[in-house]
DNA sequence: AACCATTTAGGAAACGGTTGCAAAATTATT
DNA sequence: AATAATTTTGCAACCGTTTCCTAAATGGTT
């Protein structure tokens, strides 16, 4: 039923290779045969079969692409970015979802069964050991919002979080909060550890530091609304909140104004990601930016990289993050701070 | 580099066959043979060809997911039942990003190329003709939460759009409000369209008419801010609005909220799609519900059916909705309604 | 017109599996 | 123990491409 090269080729009056050098990027036909082969093709309506072409060229042109928390709208951002950069560039996403059984194992497998030619790890809160896996597996990896190990040979692109951290603390001591609360992730999460680290050092070089901290169960809005209840039930002593996520933050300011707490005057708060909900009118989260377009772009652009030249090394690239100031935080005092 | 199956063959003394066999669900081989294949397997550490496999059987257990909408949350929640949906039954998605150029023909191909063994369109936005353009390329396509045209052969699964509308329009005349309006996503979608045909239909059963309507530009937050601040501007008169989804719902709210108007009391607000984020505290925005795992699963398994048979006609699979009364209506008054 | 340098074309062997078929091995039946 | 029925095995062809290699065609020089 399907045509094939072969079709294509008997009713052109060519030979096979003919046909397949006109659908070859860069190969040898002159521009007569290409002609008669084209004319046949539209005729025949045939579509070159990419799963044979594979076999024989051993490039799929598939990226496995990973993700495990549905829960977070900021996935859904990536994703954009991630799909529409990969088909640009003729590659295809083929998805994994990790929810529920986390096992390296079963997804190394189900992705080196497609013969995928790179996979990209989307996700901040998996283990590098994860990463790890698929590059024993010889399929290269990019671990996006990954943390970059140094001792580690598996490609990272994200931000340094520990500098995502220190920002935040910085800001909120000039923002004029006295005891800020750290509100992160699951705590085995490596984005929230080193936001952690690095929140607690940006306090300590303004002389402050951390009035505590508290782990949401995952990243999703209701893990930071109901961490922020139970803070609230706890009456811990706290004035301004950094939380690991704008979805946290979310969940948290909710909770808050629940519980009839003025933000940002009585309370401050700081997001992470700067996701299109923080901007929404209503919620205008302050938040933590990370250039999610530049890293994704960046990561297929590694990806590709990589495939023509598998000999190369790991690599880590790390994007700077800047403080977007909106509603949540209290103007700057006018004491000379800064 | 990599193990194939004649490698394994070799060290375990058997034929290709009887490799291939044991790595075949249901093929025969005696067990004193797969115990040896078995064993030459992993100690090779051989991982099956699914490309090969795929040239070989023709087929390739490659769904393409269609998606043209990554500023609704909504199909974050579809995603997640799709995906996992899926790959429990040894699928793989393989996604096409529709945003930006809304082209058949490119994606038709796109997915032709890779041989999938059907497609599930996820979008309740594209016209039925863009489904047709799979059927008549040969690869067999659920439109999910499509349109049910009587003349078309395209399967669907969904919900009645028309039944949501009308229990829409019902809903807000039993609350009390005497002049709904109408918030649609595009006016292209079909969603749109059929919901509200339907919502005039039960707004006329009870005697009352639609206020106006008026059309987002796509369905996200913003366009439904936008739009809400538009009717505000223009002092539209209407005391409930029946909106296309629950993101238009929850942009409108805002934007009443910031012009000051009290919602439920002055302003009744209807969305739909019943997702995560309108059940949020400090949200809680009344919505009309469709069964959305149910419709996936449906999909799924429609999808598997179809494969097994393919001389199967099309077929569509409609769901009920129903109403999800929450903060965004005034209690039905204690007048003898309903 | 004869020669050489380049392009272009075709044949055939991969790529890594599956599967129909006939032969061999096993098990069941008498 | 011989035979029949059944299961298991291996061979070889095939799935739809690419690509190396050699041969043919083309074009340019003298």
């Amino acid at each position: 039923m399907a045509i094939t090269l072969s079709d294509v080729a008997a009713k052109a009056g060519v030979s096979r290779s003919a046909v397949s050098r006109t659908f070859t990027e860069g190969a040898s036909v002159s521009e007569k045969t290409r002609k008669k082969v084209l004319k046949a093709a539209t005729e025949l309506g045939y579509t070159p079969n990419y799963i044979a072409r594979s076999l024989a060229t051993q490039r799929t042109q598939l990226i496995g692409v990973i993700c495990n928390n549905f829960k977070n709208p900021y996935l859904l951002e990536i994703f954009e970015l991630l799909t529409s950069g990969l088909q640009a560039r003729d590659l295809r996403p083929l998805l994994v979802n990790l929810t529920g059984g986390t096992d390296p194992e079963e997804s190394v497998d189900q992705l080196t069964r497609y013969r995928v030619d790179a996979v990209i790890l989307a996700s901040s809160t998996l283990p590098t050991s994860f990463a790890q896996a698929f590059e024993k597996a010889g399929l290269p990896c990019i671990h996006l919002f990954g943390r970059a190990a140094d001792n580690n040979n598996v490609c990272v692109v994200g931000i340094n979080n520990e500098m995502g951290g220190e920002i935040a603390g910085k800001s909120l001591i000039e923002h004029g909060y006295q005891k800020p609360a750290f509100l992160g992730g699951p705590a085995s999460a490596t984005s929230t550890q080193d936001r952690l680290k690095g929140f607690e050092r940006g306090l300590q070089n303004r002389g402050h530091s951390v009035a505590f901290t508290h782990f949401a169960d995952n990243y999703s809005f209701e893990a930071g609304y109901d961490a922020m209840k139970t803070l609230l039930a706890d009456r811990r002593d706290f004035d301004a909140l950094f939380c690991g996520d704008d979805i946290i933050a979310m969940g948290a300011l909710t909770a808050a104004r629940e519980n009839g707490i003025c933000v940002p005057d009585e309370l401050g708060l700081l997001g992470f990601n700067d996701t299109e909900m923080s901007r929404w009118p209503g919620v205008s989260v302050s938040t933590i930016a990370q250039p999610t377009e530049d890293i994704v772009r960046s990561a297929i652009e590694l990806a590709q990289t990589i495939l023509a030249d598998p000999s190369r090394g790991a690599e880590a690239r790390l994007y700077a993050c800047k403080l977007i100031e909106r509603g949540t935080l209290k103007p700057i005092s006018d004491a000379k701070s800064r």
